[in-house]
DNA sequence: TGTACATCAGTGAACGCGCGTTCACTGATGTAC
DNA sequence: TGTACATCAGTGAACGCGCGTTCACTGATGTAC
């Protein structure tokens, strides 16, 4: 790994590991710089190779930044994971629980990474080679199906509740890491209520 | 207006109004190709100048960004503030009725002008020389103040309310027009979802 | 009422650099026999 | 088990252009007297 992340020297000839180097050091720009501060020469640079290297695992400068911004919503996915992770139970409250984990996670690592978090959703002109693992909306239904099967949730709200969750911490992630408007306060307090919003629009009453 | 707009030709040596020509222009480009489109030479030509004509009425770049980025919020407010007027009458129903008219305008407009959107709310190194006229956070909160007003929503959800509802406009719009995740279907639907989703989480029952 | 002069708003040409991308090349690695 | 050769993954140098920005200039406009 250190090979990988150091980037300045390198032993052989041949790197290892280009295109995950390439991508890790990417992360590392787009997380201070965002979607449009990510250079294919710094980035190979920082991998300590000369920038042509790079096109013998992107054909392009698209596709290396759609690698850099699925591993930037897979890292987020991993935030939303975690944190379901740490509740524990399977009744209707705990499913509650872990569905507000999900949502707080998002927004608090979207707030800890705004930059990243502009990556990860930045429009890009090329598909990355594989589906996110793991992902993000996935995460997301397997806690909504658990609100319904323990009863939490109404079954009628099921289909449109991952467009109205969804839009919550997307809505309100962008309005806390972007200048979108006048939205001062402590971002806990607006999350909190965020949680409480989310909890009356989908009807989620945990009685277990 | 023609001299504005048509830029090409031009009779006298002095422009008119330029910097209102290069806003136009630029609301133009950015209406195709978003906020990075925005080049200040091609506004200049399309305006019917030499480039560095434009350093007489902005500093830089970023100063004229900005004030093309204020119009496309104006228009925006617009939409709202036109949608709101076309619903009548000042009970809670009527009320309702309005705020609803307004979530929908945004997202509606949102998803009519996807890159002018975007434009909107880039973030940008520039403040405007002027606040936005009309303002769209102003219009929410003149809706919410009439729903609290007539007793249609609880005025212990009023402090939060602004940002329960912002972030689901903004919320939505930005999954509707940016390449967010995987929501398919109707963009009618949604709204209309989002809608009575944003009044379940707002608890507002217009018991006129 | 006309002239002198400051001021404002354009022109023209050029600078400079950031950055993706190409191209012919060379060093390292692995596989056939 | 060693040698020949294809293949893969780097190097080095350069191209080229999009684009903001500067600078000395000149034409038009308005105001003082």
């Amino acid at each position: 790994m250190d090979i990988l992340s150091s980037g300045s020297s390198r032993s052989s000839y041949h790197h290892g590991d280009l295109a995950a180097a390439l991508v890790a050091a990417g992360l590392r720009r787009a997380r201070e710089r965002g979607p449009e501060g990510i250079v294919l020469r710094e980035l190979a640079a920082s991998a300590g190779v000369v920038p042509s290297a790079a096109y013998r695992h992107f054909p392009d400068r698209a596709h290396l930044v759609a690698a850099i911004a699925q591993a930037a919503r897979e890292r987020l996915a991993n935030a939303m994971a975690e944190a379901a992770a740490t509740v524990e139970g399977d009744g209707g409250t705990a499913a509650a629980r872990r569905f507000g984990a999900i949502g707080g996670a998002y927004v608090r690592w979207a707030i800890g990474e705004p930059r990243l978090y502009a990556t990860a959703f930045t429009p890009v002109d090329a598909m990355p080679p594989r589906p996110d693992e793991p992902n993000a909306w996935t995460i997301l239904n397997v806690a909504l199906d658990e609100l319904v099967a323990t009863g939490a949730m109404p079954t009628e709200l099921r289909a449109e509740a991952p467009m109205i969750a969804w839009t919550m911490v997307h809505g309100l992630a962008g309005l806390l890491t972007g200048a979108a408007m006048p939205v001062a306060g402590d971002p806990d307090d607006a999350i909190v209520g965020m949680q409480a919003a989310v909890l009356r629009a989908l009807e989620i009453h945990a009685a277990e």
